[in-house]
DNA sequence: GTCTATATCGGGATAGAC
DNA sequence: GTCTATCCCGATATAGAC
């Protein structure tokens, strides 16, 4: 599709999209969004009510963007460490897809952590379940004695620090250079993997 | 010193730390500071030309409250594995007590990651150092063959994350309960030193 | 140093023509 | 659906009395 065919409203989804990341939901200026879009600030009034409720609508875009390919892994009939390994690359592909994703949601859990948790809960997406799996695999021996707790945030850590603290790490592991920081962050899936799975072996 | 004996400063510094935090330079209000720190907003102006000034002191105190307690460590002369543990230990020790830094941070990383580069620079901080050492490390064969920036990236991780997403893991692993989330996080010095450890023991 | 009053401006939102 | 013009509030900043 090209630039064109664009609907209007994918034109402001998308540039409000990357406006809100960039400067926040505060920080962002409707005028600016609207410039980058390409049409007239009231347009964005005309298909989005209010400021509040186009960011609310960039913010389910990118919750939904974010979780298909996740939910599957999870459930799936694989070992943990699998599992692991597969949710760890996956979810960091997802990341990098959606480079915008953490810092957007890293700025709304501070804004509004309730929301944020009912649009996870509409997703579908609650821990109990790997919670549980993890608890089992441990009792077995499968994996060393860790609280699961500690164990499912080492893994986000890992994955969605690097993406959100992205322009301070670039600058000063990389000077500065995109294409070499975004090698690092490729390389990193494995790395990640190998990290976690090499840290609960028992 | 009780609280009447402050400086009307110092009163300002806290009540603008505080409110910047939550809701970010532009989020943040200066009426709310002014009400926050229990007098008139004129005064922020009188103390603080302007907005940005008084985020700019916020900030180099928060950067300056943060680093002296880490320095000492990493040119200390022990192992690599005492080093790790005891900057885990003392580094998630000096987030715990601002733990408003994570946020703040990551939200100037995004907003201009070369001057806060510069800050940190000012103080110091520079990852030549440790880079190196955990190089020879590695050489050395004491610990697992790692590039060493991962290695530090997710010590970073691991540390900073589980803080900066606070409210949103306060309420899907504690019911967002405070205090338990607050015990989790005290536990968590020790278990990251273990995960990491155990993640580049050869 | 601390207050009240006010200037000034930017930005979200709306009205209305086409 | 898209534009221009405009409203109006809220927020930073300043002036000036005490």
């Amino acid at each position: 599709m090209s630039e064109k065919d664009k609907t209007t409203e994918e034109k402001i989804l998308e540039a409000a999209r990357r406006i809100f990341v960039e400067k926040g939901m505060a920080g962002a200026r409707m005028q600016q969004i609207a410039d980058d879009a390409g049409i007239n600030k009231s347009l964005l009034h005309y298909y989005y009510r209010s400021k509040d409720k186009l960011f609310l609508a960039v913010f389910r875009m990118a919750i939904r963007d974010f979780i298909p390919g996740i939910k599957g892994i999870i459930f799936s009939d694989i070992s943990v460490y699998e599992k692991l390994d597969l949710f760890i690359k996956r979810y960091m592909d997802v990341l990098l897809s959606k480079p915008f994703v953490p810092m957007f949601i890293l700025q709304e859990i501070q804004r509004d952590p309730e929301r944020l948790f009912n649009v996870f809960l509409e997703a579908g997406i609650r821990p109990d379940y790997i919670l549980k799996e993890f608890e089992r695999s441990i009792d077995k021996g499968v994996i060393r004695g860790i609280d699961p707790k500690h164990l499912i945030i080492n893994v986000l850590s890992l994955c969605i620090f690097p993406i959100a603290a992205r322009p301070m790490m670039q600058r000063m592991f990389y000077a500065n250079d995109p294409a070499a920081y975004q090698q690092f962050l490729n390389e990193r899936k494995a790395v990640v993997s190998d990290f976690v799975i090499n840290a609960i072996k028992p």
